[in-house]
DNA sequence: CTGTATCCGCAATGATACTG
DNA sequence: CAGTATCATTGCGGATACAG
C-alpha cells in the first residue's frame, strides 16, 4: 500500500485553481507521447510501425511511451504469440478524444506558427 | 555559414504530419510555462505575484519562463521605474488565445482524470 | 520482431548568493 | 522588488548490447 509518491513538486493536488493542467503535461509533456498517438491516431500500428513513422525515437523510448499509454488507459496492446512476435497497438476511445484535444493544440500552433517566428524575430533584434 | 542544426532530431520541419505538434510542445511542454500561462490568464501580474502564485518556482525559472514567453511574443512586460522596481506581466492577444487552448486541453483532463486512474490502478495491480 | 538491461551525457531545474 | 550569476543536482533520454 501506500506507493511511494516520492516525486510531486508541483503536480501535487492543485494548490489552487490549476486542476488538470500540470496532469495532462505530466502525461504528454515529454519527448514522445504525442507524436505516438498521433501515429496511433490514424490507425492500428506494430511496433515496428510506430518505430519508423517516428523518426529519432529509440527503442528503448518507443517502449517506454507506449507502455505508458496502455498503462493510462490510452492505448491497447495486443501480443499475437506469432514467429516472430506480432504486437499491435491502438487508442482506445479516450486515447482518442486526447488526440482530438492534442490536434487542436497544433491547430493553435498552425495558425500562431508565423506570428510566434516574427515576435522572436523581433525580440531578438531589440536584446 | 550553415547554423549548426546539431540538436533538431524530432522538432525538424515536421517530417510527416505532426507540422505544429511539437512546436506547442516545445513552448509549453516544460515544467512551468502553462502554470504562468495560466495565472497571467487571470489578469495582470507582477513578478512577485507571480512568483507566491505559482508554489514551488524558483525565482531563476520565473525569469526565464516570463522572458521566453515574452519573446515568443505571448506575454508583454512593463516596467515602471519607480522605487522599488515594479514590473507587470500580461499575455497579449495571442498569449490568451493560447491560455484558452490549453484550458481546454484542462478540461479534458479534468473530465478523465477518474478514467485513468482507474486504469492505472488496474494496470499496476496486473504488473 | 519486440522488447530488456546498463551505462552515460547533457540539458533542464534547483539552490544560493549577489545587485541595481 | 526584480532580477542576474554561478554552481550543484537530477533525471530524461540516447547508445549499445543482449534476450525470448
Amino acid at each position: 500500500m501506500s506507493v511511494a509518491h516520492i516525486t510531486s513538486p508541483v503536480s501535487g493536488p492543485c494548490g489552487d485553481d490549476d486542476c488538470g493542467i500540470r496532469d495532462v503535461l505530466d502525461r504528454i509533456g515529454d519527448k514522445w507521447t504525442v507524436l505516438v498517438i498521433v501515429e496511433l491516431a490514424k490507425g492500428v500500428r506494430r511496433f515496428g510501425e510506430l518505430h519508423r513513422a517516428i523518426p529519432g525515437i529509440s527503442q528503448r523510448m518507443l517502449t517506454l511511451t507506449t507502455r505508458q499509454l496502455c498503462r493510462d488507459g490510452l492505448a491497447e496492446r495486443t501480443a499475437y504469440p506469432t514467429i516472430p512476435p506480432q504486437v499491435e497497438y491502438r487508442l482506445t476511445p479516450m486515447g482518442r478524444s486526447l488526440a482530438e484535444a492534442i490536434e487542436r493544440l497544433a491547430g493553435w500552433s498552425r495558425e500562431h506558427k508565423d506570428a510566434i517566428a516574427d515576435a522572436r524575430e523581433h525580440w531578438d533584434a531589440a536584446h
